[in-house]
DNA sequence: ATCGGTGGCAATATCGATAAAATCAGGTGG
DNA sequence: CCACCTGATTTTATCGATATTGCCACCGAT
């Protein structure tokens, strides 16, 4: 391994002209500068980053604690701002907490945060006091709406509001017997002091907001603590098992509303004439599925633009008051929930396809 | 930021004891060392990675460079891998390499490598050249097939072989007029000389080795360098515009079939009584969508156990000879290649939802 | 001729932890 | 009673880069 001193000293320069040549700080000669280079270049030298953040007391490493990677949401958000991020300079190392409160304190514990210049934390099972306590003096961005997190900036989406849209949705389209599809059950009033799934138990206040206007209208809620696919399937499943008039679901994210697109296939149900269903994140592959899924949009590029204008400004001043910033939401109404829209007429084999005009 | 100096000053101890009893490595005293541990507690002492990594010489982080990380497949095989090597003490930083040379040339270049222990490297257009030069002597794996990379550890899956399979399910099911998305154009021959998307290539030539053997058959080949779902939809298009008799789609990828599944519902083209489609890799959205897609399982598992396995070896002894892993493939068939499979009978409006036996 | 200013570069002192070697106390066998 | 060993702890010497300070030469201005 090449060193700087060894650079220096085959440039016939000390080691300090050497960090400012490659550095560009400080006033070299362009012919000290080019000397310099050449030797770099022909070395193949390369900084040493564990003695440069050791001396600047900085790593240009930001942390990305997310439930899980593999998931249409998280794994849309971390590829967002692991390249918003790099236009900083800085990159990003993505831990997996697995959604549980185990997984989160070991994600920010011990040795593992000070590698980092700040972080960025979806947290679920965690309560402001623990994150407080971990982080210590760490610049921290909170994603996600959580009710005690006044202390720290905190980039959320309007999940009671969009949840109310999209229930609203559902029921002027005349659904009668509602299925929400991973959130805690509804009957719980909002001040229930707990601290767990903050978001999911926002979106399920917004429902409840919205089936207040409509009196004649039911609904029922399904929860198992889990996001994949297999979830939504087994929940759909589960909720007509339980409420077999179900003629609108509502699901808490696009993953689940996925899995529940292919769990109601899978019962014969029709999506959208049988049943309406409508999910949450607007992910990209919502808008690929058959039927296409219609979903609650929270502005994905809004929320990472002021997560990473949050954790600059955070890490520039320490002392700032912490913000709090609600990201735009819009419905986006695709084929899962117009009733209308049957599927075309179905092409007879080995005729030609239609053209695209 | 409390240092090692100040724990050891406050318990009574040198630095060094402080050290030992929080690597566990040496002889430390019973109740010197709940001396110390209590003043690590008391005062949140935390190691600074930044000095431990210069004064050992390692990091403990491993570089992991993949074309994006918000696509099915890559999104799993990062949290799998992620997963995995937590288990060995390390961790993972992702780097998205946007399947550019520009960006796999950036991703492993200058500083960045050097903070890393080792590098997992998905590489499409890199040559075994580039990665030798910038690698140095960093422990590096190659993901995914490539012909001149003898030279590093290497998992591929069966490109060949699995495409070959794939093709020939579908002619046996009676498909004689193929479209094949997101390969080169079949015609190529093996011995090009061509380094791109060497996995691609490949899986063309599985295709034209299928297609030898059943001589009534056609295939037309479409490409686009991007592997979204959007992709797909529009190469499915194109393929159906440019060969209308078209009755069977192989994907290159599942994130390419998945797309294509969407765009042939959009012309009204029925999977899978109209065309059978088959996609490759087996990402978990492949057994949820509707209809569920067929597709070439490379047997994840495997490829994950043998990356982590010839990683650590590497680590220990660099001078190994490069091992060559081929994992183990099977073709996963699902509704989108059963001609008989059509959904089942529609359940009128209000009726109730059939039970789960 | 003198003085303040500036560009170009070097010497020094760390940043915080740890490997390796040294020290030191307390038994043990001869 | 001493040489010797072992476990516990400390001392010393870095790991490689950079912030700071200072030095020197050279410039125009007074």
């Amino acid at each position: 391994m090449v060193t700087m001193r060894e650079v220096a000293q085959a440039a016939g320069v000390s080691t300090m002209t050497v960090s400012n040549v490659l550095t560009g700080r400080r006033h070299v000669s362009p012919q000290t500068r080019q000397r310099v280079l050449d030797v770099v270049v022909r070395t193949g030298y390369q900084v040493n980053v564990a003695a440069r953040s050791l001396r600047r007391g900085r790593t240009g490493i930001i942390g990305l604690g997310v439930p899980e990677l593999d998931s249409h949401y998280f794994g849309m958000l971390g590829a967002r701002l692991v390249a918003r991020l790099a236009r900083e300079g800085l990159r990003v190392v993505v831990e997996q907490t697995g959604a549980d409160r185990e997984g989160e304190l070991e994600a920010i514990a011990d040795s593992r945060v000070n590698a980092y210049d700040g972080l960025i934390l979806s947290a679920s099972g965690l309560g402001s006091a623990d994150v407080a306590a971990l982080a210590g003096d760490l610049p921290v961005v909170m994603l996600g709406e959580r009710q005690d997190m006044h202390r720290f900036d905190h980039v959320e989406m309007s999940n009671t509001a969009g949840a109310e849209a999209a229930a609203r949705l559902l029921l002027e389209r005349g659904c009668e017997h509602l299925a929400v599809i991973g959130t805690p059950p509804l009957e719980r009033s909002d001040d229930d002091g707990g601290h767990q799934d903050d978001a999911f138990r926002l979106r399920a206040a917004g429902v409840r907001r919205a089936l207040a206007e409509f009196p004649g209208a039911t609904a029922l809620a399904v929860q198992e603590r889990t996001n994949h696919l297999s979830t939504g399937a087994a929940l759909a499943a589960e909720a007509l098992r339980r409420q077999p008039r179900t003629d609108g679901l509502l699901c808490a994210t696009d993953t689940l509303a996925l899995g529940a697109l292919r769990g109601l296939a899978d019962l014969g149900v029709h999506v959208p004439d049988d049943v309406l269903v409508i999910g949450f994140d607007d992910v990209p592959a919502a808008a690929y599925s058959v039927p296409s899924l219609s979903s609650v949009s929270p502005g994905h590029d809004a929320m990472v633009e002021a997560t990473v204008r949050l954790l600059l400004r955070r890490m520039r001043d320490p002392s700032a008051t912490p913000e709090h910033f609600v990201g735009p939401w819009a419905v986006v109404e695709r084929e899962s929930t117009r009733r209308g829209s049957r599927p075309r007429a179905r092409r007879s084999v080995g005729a030609p396809a239609p053209q695209r005009s």
